[in-house]
DNA sequence: GTGAAAGCGCTAACAT
DNA sequence: ATGTTAGCGCTTTCAC
């Protein structure tokens, strides 16, 4: 009948329906923006794969932004994409931006923050518990015998990380001999780097360093290994996230690790929940976080087998053969 | 006069105009794809930051789309995204999905291929000398005395993969005495891992091993640290990319670098010059790549300070300090 | 230079 | 059940 025959024409005209001239009328575009400071550090790819699959079961697509956590790119991306239609945004990394976002969208249920709390309660998010894990955290490395202990922050904007910030302040007052040291930074490899060169320079007697992110743990452990530092012997370390490479036997790095699958999860189910029902009311969902203890804080002080140099240039030949 | 009332308007209404509508009218959405294997290998995260920022400069907007490396993945991503008027597609991971990606976008001037080169020489691509840098890369290590070297490939459908194979092969053939193990797998960390657990096993005498990509060696690396290998003293390690944590004196490992940025860069003023313009011809734009030797290879021998053994709880007190 | 009208491909609300 | 129509917000054309 009339169904079949529409069903040849589409073969044989090769038609696709436009989702542009639906979501003309419509409204909706089944878009969704994921908006991250920097798709370079780990932790954001992995949760990014978990909200792209999320997405893809219900038919949305999801485009990544990086807002390198300036305002401006973040009214740059959500300005062009509300013109092409967004119809809702998982931000991954608010921060100074949060304002300028909840006003360009205007609509609070159109958004969720997640990995880093906002500070207006009345939009929803999915975070870890940074303090819990910090506390827990830092109460590990006391348990280990450390007192001084270092403190890598990120910037102040991020939520996430004061939390974490006041958890080591939490962990470290409850033990009277211990002595931290605290400093604000980014959240970039260079940033552990510099600052561990730094303390370390200063000679502060720090035996363990605490760092924002596995990405700042990164760059602190490499200043360790250039310099020829035992680890944890001289200098234990610990990031934060539970990002696949802090995993690695080759990074080894003790980390707090947050669920990033569930978050990601969580957070499309949320956002589409609210995208589709008319009364709104801001969801808040604190995820537990999970030590996990690794050669950067457990080592037994049998040394790595790679050497500790690295050379770019003038290879030469010779050398014998065991395997 | 009307251009200021115009303006004025604009703001009390806060009109801002509908890409929509326009896309509608005019056919374009200024909307691209980025198709990749998985946002996870830290390679694609570098490269789509390059293609995002080339692209927003241009005013347009970037999707990341991951296909697993299956056709049905691709297909779903690519017809739903026409619908939603895609402009145009640059895919970073064509495999068997080469004649599905074109014969749905129709118009070869729409796509460009980078990374792994395509079979259809009637398309666009932008790739580097995969042929070159692994000729270069195994001709350094027989250059380092080293003559069993095993070659952990990726799939065949992946036309980077095998030309990386090829450019094995052939400096492996110009030295009579060495012997070159090979195998295929996937683009995976655990690919590595597991390739290389058989190698040892088998005690198959190599002393050296060429990874598809840094994260294959990431893989690769795990196991000669678990098993307290020296690098490069027991077995050399190389990879390929160039990515971030290669380059890591915590990785340290030798890799064939590709100008990521250079290539993410090219693609989207080909893909954009070509959207622009009538007149297609097909263009292939081959970059040189560049070895970067570190640790992996070139190590002195000198032991790493980290402890080998990863314990994942049971922590205990009691230690000094002394930085 | 300013204004009016047609139409992009669809949906929703009618009319038959 | 099937057919018709208005209109989503813009661009393009053609008339004033």
């Amino acid at each position: 009948m009339t169904r079949t025959k529409v069903q040849a024409a589409i073969e044989t005209l090769r038609y696709r329906p436009s989702s542009i001239a639906r979501a003309l009328v419509s409204g909706e575009t089944r878009l969704l923006a994921l908006l991250v400071s920097d798709i370079t550090n780990p932790f954001y790819p992995q949760l990014a794969k978990s909200i792209e699959q999320e997405a893809a079961k219900a038919g949305y697509t999801v485009v990544i932004c990086n807002t390198g956590d300036r305002i401006a790119e973040t009214q740059r991306h959500l300005t062009r994409l509300l013109g092409q239609g967004l119809d809702g945004v998982i931000h991954a990394a608010v921060g100074r931006d949060e304002a300028c976002v909840l006003s360009i969208l205007g609509d609070h249920r159109r958004v969720i923050f997640i990995n880093r709390p906002p500070v207006d309660d009345s939009v929803s998010c999915v975070v870890s518990d940074n303090f819990g894990g910090a506390v827990d955290l830092t109460r590990h490395l006391l348990s280990r015998g450390h007192r001084r202990i270092g403190f890598i922050g990120g910037p102040s904007f991020a939520r996430n990380a004061t939390d974490r910030l006041r958890g080591f302040k939490q962990a470290m007052s409850e033990v009277t001999d211990a002595v931290p040291f605290m400093v604000t930074a980014e959240f970039s490899k260079n940033s552990g780097t510099r600052v561990l060169k730094k303390w370390l320079d200063d000679d502060c007697g720090l035996t363990a360093v605490i760092a924002i992110n596995d990405q700042v743990a990164l760059g602190a452990m490499e200043v360790l290994i250039r310099r020829n530092l035992r680890m944890p012997a001289d200098v234990a370390l610990a990031g934060f996230d539970g990002t696949a490479i802090a995993a690695s036997p080759v990074m080894g790095l003790t980390s707090v690790d947050q669920h990033i699958d569930e978050i990601g999860r969580r957070a499309v189910l949320l956002l589409l929940k609210q995208l589709g029902s008319e009364r709104f009311v801001a969801t808040r969902q604190v995820l537990p976080t999970k030590l996990l203890l690794r050669h950067s804080t457990e080592g037994d002080g049998r040394p790595r087998t790679r050497p500790a140099r690295a050379k770019t240039g003038g290879a030469r030949a010779t050398r014998d053969v065991e395997p």
